[in-house]
RNA sequence: GCGCUCGUAGCUCAGUUGGAUAGAGCACCACCCUCCUAAGGUGGGGGUCGGACGUUCGAAUCGUCUCGAGCGCGCCA
């Protein structure tokens, strides 16, 4: 049992003496900053004296009186009415053991029953992965990370808007090049996409067809789209797979749209719909939008919404218990659209979240980076790889509340000392594997019983509320706390390397015990990073 | 006008869902290598938590109002 729980229970059991009863669930213990309030703190007697009609100070002195001892050597109340613990060293050194014993499965939750998707990134098949997705990529992914590690059952999706206005555009666009690369005379339209990278995919499309697409069809039209979708798609993956996110799933639009699954799910809506000039409109306001939607165009054609929703019912088919939906933050407007039309169908509000990623902004210094250098209007996921690395980029991304807006440090995230959080905790896990390495012979000694020092006993302690931590992220989908946690660390680490000297050919009981630290450490450091989907470097 | 996301140190941001003297990193200043990576560590200055009122033992956190920033409010996606 870990330490945490093993303290709530006492507290539970002391509270039950008293008369109380709390689950060990809604015990909350705190980690004080000062060491004089010991290793643990509870406000429990605060927030339960008036239940019973005691005071806050006398309800703790209570617990104090009966509650049981073993493992702790000191508590006291403190303040209005805190409870400060302090526990025996052994107590604390017992989780070297804990670490090492469960490795690269220290922190991993319990195996939930709650199946999540999560669709993140889902950029049209018309262009280059830029700035915004490259967060979305990071945030997604860390967050399935996060919930695999806790012990949901995830499926990483992507959805391919091949169907709409947009990639008739980029056909538009592919064919006015690929006539360009003919010989021929051809502009791309004003709505069109401009950027350079079509000018490749045209070159490819060459290739492939020769002069065979010149004349101006229906089919040769149809063509363009299809292989500027295919290549397009093609590169979206390659540079995902760069940037080491991998999708268990792409949804096709136009396969959601196929054998009249559209039509049918707008006839099931049929109680919720009603014409207005021409076209149907959805009532979202009878839930929790505050302006009906329009589903389908005068013109009979739909809007993105209803294929969008036909989309999100397919996925629930599927036997999920949670939709995320991971978007940019200027598409916060339509969060309650999707939420009603899926409550109209008797869903729970809550069967589907939403993550909006706020806007990044590139800095160098004190300037905003906005052009790419290859001449196209944005920088790409690619460029930024290529410069600062996935590492950097990733943890860069994903270090931030999504909800906050972001200014990336191009310099910081090339720096190469503690200035740079990235280089700092990849460093920390490098020394400990160093100090591995060297001490090898020593051997490790898991009782770590001769722990002590200061430096010693906070890393333990964090190391300990490692699983919490991961628990607490995973349920709020909060992978920048994660590295607030690598953070904090690699400061503990480097602390500890710095007070207590690891190798001594003079005192190896004393090495054996701070070696399995190290261990413990490195391994929890590595697990952490995996996270967030950064690399444990063993040396540097 | 309505809605969403915010407003915390010079800068970038945390603040464990209402707890003890509001924290971290960067930047700045002063120290620490005869010894495992100084690619590191220790200490220091720096705050009207945008503002006001309210809720209670207790508010950066909750409520109302207000000021400011960004975004959204289309038969675009």
């Amino acid at each position: 049992m870990d330490i945490e729980t093993f303290l709530k229970n006492k507290i539970v059991g002391a509270l039950q003496k008293v008369g109380l009863d709390v689950l060990a669930s809604d015990v909350i213990l705190e980690h004080p900053k000062e060491e004089t309030r010991g290793d643990y703190a509870t406000s429990v007697a605060l927030q339960h004296a008036k239940k019973i009609g005691f005071k806050p100070r006398d309800l703790a002195e209570q617990i104090v009186a009966v509650i049981d001892r073993d493992g702790i050597s000191k508590i006291e109340v403190a303040g209005p009415g805190f409870l400060n613990i302090f526990l025996k060293s052994e107590a604390l050194q017992s989780i070297v053991g804990d670490v090492i014993a469960k490795n690269e499965n220290y922190g991993r939750g319990s195996k939930k029953a709650t199946k999540v998707n999560v669709e993140f990134v889902s950029a049209n098949p018309t262009g280059d992965l830029h700035l915004g997705h490259a967060r979305c990529a990071a945030i997604g992914d860390a967050i399935c990370r996060l919930y695999e590690f806790a012990g949901y059952e995830i499926t990483r999706e992507f959805y391919i808007n091949d169907a709409g206005a947009q990639v008739n555009k980029m056909g538009a666009s592919l064919q006015a090049r690929y006539l360009n690369e003919c010989g021929l005379n051809a502009e791309v339209p004003a709505d069109g996409y401009h950027g350079l990278d079509l000018v490749d995919l045209a070159k490819q499309v060459k290739d492939l067809y020769g002069d065979k697409l010149i004349a101006d069809t229906k089919e040769n039209f149809l063509t363009f789209i299809s292989e500027g979708i295919r290549l397009e798609l093609e590169k979206i993956k390659r540079d995902l797979a760069l940037f080491r996110v991998h999708f268990d799933l792409y949804s096709y639009e136009s396969e959601v749209r196929k054998d009249g699954k559209v039509e049918k799910t707008l006839e099931e809506y049929k109680p919720f719909t009603y014409l207005d000039q021409g076209a149907t409109y959805l009532k979202t306001t009878a839930f929790l939008d505050d302006k009906d939607r329009p589903v389908v165009k005068s013109d009979g054609s739909y809007t993105y919404l209803m294929p969008d929703i036909t989309y999100h019912l397919q996925k629930l088919g599927r036997g999920y218990d949670l939709l995320v939906d991971v978007l940019g933050a200027d598409h916060h407007g339509y969060t309650n659209r999707m939420r009603s039309a899926l409550m109209m169908k008797g869903y729970p509000a809550e069967i589907i979240d939403f993550e909006l990623v706020q806007v990044v902004r590139l800095m160098k210094g004190d300037v905003e980076v906005k052009m790419s250098k290859r001449g196209g209007t944005t920088v790409t996921l690619r460029e930024l790889v290529e410069e600062v690395g996935v590492d950097a980029t990733r943890y860069f991304f994903a270090a931030r509340a999504a909800t906050s807006h972001l200014d990336f440090d191009y310099d910081l995230a090339l720096e190469q000392s503690s200035s740079n959080p990235v280089f700092y905790a990849q460093y920390a896990h490098a020394r400990l594997c160093k100090l591995l390495e060297t001490g090898a012979d020593f051997g490790i000694d898991i009782s770590a019983r001769n722990l002590r020092e200061t430096a010693e006993i906070n890393l333990l302690k964090h190391l300990q509320e490692f699983p919490n931590t991961i628990e607490g992220c995973a349920k709020t989908r909060e992978p920048y706390k994660v590295a607030a946690y690598i953070q904090k660390l690699a400061a503990l680490t480097h602390a500890f390397y710095t007070e207590c000297r690891v190798i001594d050919r003079d005192n190896a009981e004393l090495s054996q015990s701070r070696l399995a630290l190290c261990k413990a450490s490195q391994i929890v450091m590595r697990n952490a990073l995996n996270v967030l989907g950064v690399n444990a470097p063993e040396q540097m």
